[in-house]
This record gives structure tokens, C-alpha cells and sequence, in this order.
RNA sequence: GCCCCCUUCGUCUAUCGGUUAGGACGCAAGAUUUUCAAUCUUGAAAGAGGGGUUCGACUCCCCUAGGGGGCGCCA
């Protein structure tokens, strides 16, 4: 079994195509086939570096690696002109002499006769017209016939041409389809489409058929917007003898509103989504989901997805996209990945990661082991990386951020290549928080801050201890202790459990923050 | 206009002629609690409409409605 995607690079890798790549990685690594990638580059008006260089590394980004180097269809344009002058001398092709202005009238002609028809019924015309406009209609259906096919003597010797298949007027062609079923479509709607334009380069058309043949394809896995060129593409192979591969169209991917996926909603590049904190491993989990299933099961390995995937089970209708569900699912993901993993990970992206300028401004080496501490209260509460960055704040709350490091002197140090500033800012409570530290929560915090001063060891354990054994002497409520701690230890109302916070900031900082708001 | 495809809770889906139509997300209520989450329990929520076929249809067929795709010397 071979599959493979074949983007076109006139942009970035959007979601739907990323599923399309899944699938056919997934059905490669279902039946121990290969997955090849071919960049349909044809139209070079369009096609980009940039686009391609978004595609690789989005699909690289998802994890869905490919056989071998890229195909570059443009590169291959002489052997699909060879194919059409076969197709030409065997007489499955024909030279068509007809302008594209010609084509152009005809067109506007057929659309004339329709629009005549529709009106003359509308305004009750007589039988005998409305005959006649059928008449004049059925002569020009809105499927071009080429004068050419018949071999008419061309306008003149040198005159331009197009290369076009001479595709059977009669019968129908057949598509047996994986996902859509048996679908056939009656010649007579199909024409002849070009195959190699008047300046000799091929269309897509030909190209496609042209490479999943070369490349030895057996399963043409792709959206069903292309149900349509099966059909046409069915017609070359056939002309040419070939086998005809394996097709499994899928359904299109929708925006939540039912509407085809804008850039509003869910029309993102794979880019986006590793920006706003989406795993790959759960962007995957997500997306085998959408129009495939396996019975009751909703999260599951990728070794269990290639286990289980297969063309049968995929929809015939099209899903929207729903970001309550992937964020759900990102946050299960996050949560059974190790801390270690988290935090790599994090390194990683964080200067793609949107809305992470304020951590990444301040982290230095030991931000990270202080963020691998934190991270089982973090990762808790957090749906996307993007989320678990901007509570991990805290833990930077105190540092200047890098370009006003410069300033500073002599008292910064460098660790690993990153510079470490001596000085700390007291932490800026937000509004909430402010509330919170109230005069007698600032008496709790310096009272507090003595006793912590005071213990032995530094760990959740014993500054819990502590804590509530104040709490109990003086009769406050924890709640009304442990608050005031978390917006002078944070600066929110809001973080993981605030021992935990303390421990991972440790006695020093921890005690600094207290002292800072402490009254 | 013509051709093709689709239609189960709000969303993703299970069911492949016989089920109290199941699960997941989201939503609501409760439990837990140092905040927020997480977790646990419970609840509301669906076969587009109309005809057939059949002892029996969500499941098979037809029509209607709605949605989507295609109809290029774009891919």
C-alpha cells in the first residue's frame, strides 16, 4: 500500500489538510505501507517557498513523517508532456485549436440559452417557443464540445493548441469509492478536459494521474472536493491502461457554523494552533476523530489510531470543527504528559507560543527547573500551553525582563549564556489580588513571614504546618489566611495550590514576596 | 442551471432490521476544596419532513427540504 498527500503550496498547511495527511499516514501505517509527499507546485504564479516551507514543517510539527524526498510536480513537467503526446499518438487525445475566447463566447452562449429557457417559462411563453428554446438549448449543453475532436482542419498550420482527451461520449464512468460508495456519472456531463495547455505545460489533471501512477500510489485518500476529478482522472488513467488506484474521498471539514471553514474559525495553519498551546499529540487525537471512529473510543495512542484506523469507518458527512472539544482533550493530554516532557516542549515553542512574550522576556536556566517543579500544579489547570505559560508568570514575577537587563551592572551574573539580574521588582498584584491584601491580611503575611523565617526545612509539608497551626491560634479561617499568601506569593487570586507555590519558589523569594506585601 | 455527495442529542460520534437509541465534549445541579482547576455523582439533550418495503425500521428504497462539493488552458 502507498498513499501519499499532495498539497498545493499557494499557502499555509490548514486543518482540513492536515487531516487528510493523517489519514493517509495513518492507513499507511495501518497496513505497514509507505506515505509519500508531493508538493503540487504546477502553478507558479502561486506556489511559494514560504507555502512549502509551512508545509513541511507543519506535518513535521503533527508527527506525520514521509518516505523519501518530497515529489516536486513542476519538476516532472516533461514526463507529463511525454504522456499527453502518447495519449496524442494513440489516439486517446486531439488537438484542440479553440482560443480561450472562443471557449469563452461558447460558454456565455450555453448560460444565454439557459437564462432565455428560465425566462421565456417564467413569463408563461407558449409551448411551441419554449420548444424551441429547449431546442436551441440542447444544442449547446454547458459541457464544451471541441469542434476538434472530429478532426477538423486546424485555423492554420502554426496556430496554438491544447492537448485534449478524447474522453467517451457514450456510457458512464464509475468510481467504486471507499468512503463514498459506488458513484457514477454519465459521460455525456464529463468533457474533454485539457491536458496539456497551448504553452506546453500540463494541467493538473494529467499531472496527478500522471505521478500517483509514477510513484506507484494504490490509495488516493483526499478531501471530496475531488470526488469529481476522479471521475476525470479514472477517464486518463483508462486511456493510458493504467490501474487505476484506490479512492477514499472525505468528507470536507466545516466551521462551527456549518459554513465552510474560514479563517474566522478553524481555516487555521497547523502554526496556529501549536501558537495558541496545542499539543500534537492531541491536535492528532482530534483529528482522527473528526469524521473517523472506532466505537466508544475517544482518546487513544497513535500506535492504537494506525491499529485501528481504516477506510470503511470513515463518515460520508462532512463535521464541523470544535474547539470546546479540543481544548478538552489538549488538557488531558497536557495532563499525562511527564513534567519533563511539558517543559521541553515548552522551551521549544515558547517563541512561537502566542501571548508568551512576558514569560519568555524573563525565563532564565533556572526558571526552567523551577517550572518542572511547578509543573504537576500547572499542568492541572491548564486546557493549552499557551494557558500553563501565562500562569507559570509567577515564577518570573520578580525578574527584569531581558532588554532592560542591560542597564543593570555589575551585580548581574551569567548563567549559561543567559544573564541573570541581582535585583528583584516586587511583584505588581493585579486588581483582584490588591483587594485581597487588605491591612489585616498584611499583618497575617508579617506574621506569617516570621514564623516561616523560623523553619527548619523549606517544603509544602512543613509551610502547610505552619500555616494552619497559625491559622488555628488565631482563629482565622484558612481560606482568609491562605489567600492574602497566594496574591503576595503570585500576585493573583488565582494559581496552583499556594504551598506548593512557596516550595517551588523557594525560602528565599518565597520570603521576599511576603516581605514585599507585608504590612 | 446541470452533475455528484451528505442529513442520529448544540458538537464529534456508536448502532451495520428487533437497544429503555450508547459514549465523549459542552451545558445544568451536587460532592470535594486554601483560589482556580482537576476528580466523582446526577440530570437535560437526537434519528430533517413525507411516503413506501417489512411481523418489525435510525438502519433498505423513493420524494421533498436543508447543507456541501464540482462544472477552467487553477490546484
Amino acid at each position: 500500500m502507498v498513499t501519499r498527500f499532495a498539497p498545493s503550496p499557494t499557502g499555509f498547511l490548514h486543518i482540513g489538510g492536515a487531516r487528510t495527511a493523517l489519514f493517509n499516514w495513518l492507513y499507511a501505517k495501518h497496513t505497514g505501507g509507505r506515505f509519500l509527499l508531493r508538493i503540487e507546485d504546477t502553478d507558479r504564479a502561486r506556489s511559494t517557498d514560504a507555502a512549502i516551507a509551512a508545509i513541511l514543517d507543519g506535518l513535521q510539527w503533527l508527527g506525520l513523517d514521509w518516505e523519501g524526498e518530497p515529489v516536486f510536480q513542476f519538476a516532472r513537467a516533461e514526463r507529463h508532456k511525454e504522456v499527453a503526446y502518447q495519449l496524442l499518438e494513440s489516439g486517446n487525445a486531439y488537438r484542440c485549436y479553440s482560443t480561450p475566447e472562443e471557449l469563452e463566447a461558447y460558454r456565455a452562449e450555453a448560460d444565454a440559452a439557459r437564462k432565455a429557457l428560465s425566462e421565456a417559462k417564467k413569463a408563461g411563453a407558449s409551448a411551441e417557443e419554449i420548444a424551441r428554446l429547449e431546442a436551441a438549448l440542447a444544442a449547446k449543453p454547458r459541457v464544451f464540445s471541441s469542434p476538434y475532436r472530429d478532426g477538423r482542419t486546424p485555423p492554420a498550420p502554426d496556430a496554438p493548441f491544447v492537448i485534449r482527451l478524447k474522453a467517451p461520449r457514450e456510457g458512464e464512468t464509475v468510481v467504486e469509492d471507499e468512503v463514498q460508495g459506488r458513484v457514477q456519472w454519465a459521460n455525456k456531463d464529463l468533457d474533454d478536459m485539457v491536458l496539456l495547455r497551448s504553452d506546453g505545460t500540463p494541467t493538473y489533471m494529467l499531472a496527478v494521474v500522471v505521478d500517483d501512477h509514477d510513484m506507484g500510489i494504490t490509495h488516493v485518500i483526499r478531501g471530496d472536493d475531488h470526488l469529481t476529478n476522479a471521475a476525470r482522472q479514472k477517464q486518463i488513467y483508462n486511456a493510458m491502461g493504467w490501474d487505476v488506484p484506490t479512492f477514499a474521498h472525505i468528507p470536507l471539514i466545516h466551521g462551527p457554523d456549518g459554513a465552510k471553514l474560514s479563517k474566522r474559525h478553524g481555516a487555521l495553519g497547523v502554526d496556529a494552533y501549536r501558537a495558541m498551546g496545542y499539543l500534537p499529540d492531541a491536535m492528532r487525537n482530534y483529528l482522527a476523530r473528526l469524521g473517523w471512529g472506532h466505537g466508544d473510543d475517544e482518546i487513544f495512542t497513535t500506535a492504537q489510531a494506525a491499529d485501528w484506523f481504516d477506510l470503511d469507518a470513515i463518515g460520508r458527512s462532512p463535521s464541523r470543527f470544535d474547539f470546546a472539544k479540543l481544548e478538552n482533550l489538549n488538557g488531558v493530554y497536557i495532563r499525562n504528559t511527564p513534567d519533563a516532557e511539558l517543559v521541553r516542549y515548552i522551551r521549544e515553542v515558547l517563541p512561537t507560543l502566542e501571548d508568551a512574550d512576558y514569560f519568555c522576556a524573563r525565563a532564565n536556566e533556572n526558571t526552567w527547573q523551577q517550572l518542572e517543579a511547578a509543573m504537576p500544579g500547572l499542568k492541572e489547570r491548564a486546557k493549552t500551553i499557551k494557558e500553563l505559560v501565562k500562569s507559570a508568570e509567577y515564577l518570573v514575577a520578580t525578574l527584569q525582563p531581558i532588554e532592560a537587563r542591560g542597564d543593570l551592572n555589575a551585580s548581574n551574573s551569567t548563567i549559561s549564556g543567559v544573564t541573570i539580574v541581582a535585583d528583584r521588582v516586587p511583584i505588581q498584584p493585579d486588581e483582584k489580588a490588591a483587594k485581597i491584601l487588605s491591612p489585616e491580611a498584611r499583618k497575617h503575611l508579617a506574621a506569617l513571614h516570621q514564623r516561616f523565617a523560623a523553619l527548619e526545612t523549606w517544603d509544602v509539608a512543613s509551610i502547610e504546618a505552619a500555616t494552619r497551626a497559625y491559622a488555628e491560634e488565631t482563629g482565622a479561617k484558612l481560606g482568609n489566611i491562605a489567600q492574602p499568601l497566594r496574591a503576595a506569593a503570585t500576585g493573583r487570586t488565582v494559581s496552583p495550590p499556594v504551598f506548593d507555590v512557596l516550595a517551588v519558589l523557594g525560602r528565599d523569594e518565597a520570603l521576599a514576596r511576603i516581605a514585599d506585601q507585608a504590612g
